[in-house]
DNA sequence: TTGTAATTACGAAACACTTCGTATATAATT
DNA sequence: AATTATATACGAAGTGTTTCGTAATTACAA
């Protein structure tokens, strides 16, 4: 009985970031834009081995797809954001925000200055489901 | 110098949870609350001498405080539900979602089903915030 | 074909978080 | 005061994640 990863750990999430971004890439690649990123926040730098056992691992469960390419491997993530961003999402909701989506919505909207723009958007995207008529 | 402590850990934020809703408790109560908790989901119980660990370092870390009655300790949380879920959710919002609040909202309205009164609740906020001319 | 550079594979150490067993201390009961 | 029950303190084992050093492999160049 093979146990399933629920969530992306803070490293995985980083990689999967990266992978996103740039789509497919060597572990060289992804190596160095994660350094690129740390020095960029003062972090310390990150071997090259261990991204590539992090992907290794990554790729054992699932988590990202490979194919060979003379002697290297390109990695892509296996997994979507959206699929991923979701399950966080969810997770957070449950854990911080007592099962409530709208306390974590209000949250949010009050923390960080949203512009009118987005403000605009959202309003507009809670009235077509307004208009849907929640199922 | 001592490290200090960014994130409440899972076992953690279970804690913080109970102590939020219930106020001043002793270990004894928590652990109670926290077996409850589990086994409405099917979770392993957790035995009393971890639940009095977890709180003894959040302690240390200054995420509890305490006073003494006769031989008990009466904890309660030392840090705010709204600051940590603000921590949470803006760690979220730059891990997962690039730094973009609005497209954590965006995910979060329409992952979950929102009755009408939280979405009309939401778009009053989002008015407000119009209104009173986002700085 | 041999040597060199690049790449992957593997094992284990380092670290962080969680769990618990046992020892110690304190209070209440007889 | 001695016994028992309850609570805390402490150390260490268990578990999962991250890091890296070293070995093995592969491709390419001389």
């Amino acid at each position: 009985m093979k146990k399933i990863k629920e969530k992306p750990t803070d490293a995985e999430l980083e990689i999967l970031r990266i992978l996103w971004e740039v789509g497919p890439a060597t572990v060289q690649e992804v190596n160095g834009l994660l350094n690129q990123k740390r020095e960029s926040l003062a972090q310390k730098e990150v071997g090259l081995t261990t991204t590539l056992k992090m992907m290794q691992l990554m790729y054992q469960n699932r988590m990202l797809s490979r194919e060979s390419a003379g002697r290297k491997h390109i990695y892509q993530a296996a997994v979507s954001q959206e699929a991923t961003q979701k399950k966080l999402l969810n997770r957070l909701v449950d854990t911080a925000f007592g099962g409530s989506a709208t306390k974590l919505v209000m949250q949010a909207l009050g923390n960080k200055k949203t512009s009118k723009e987005d403000l605009a958007e959202i309003k507009k995207l809670i009235d077509e489901m307004e208009k849907g008529g929640q199922a």
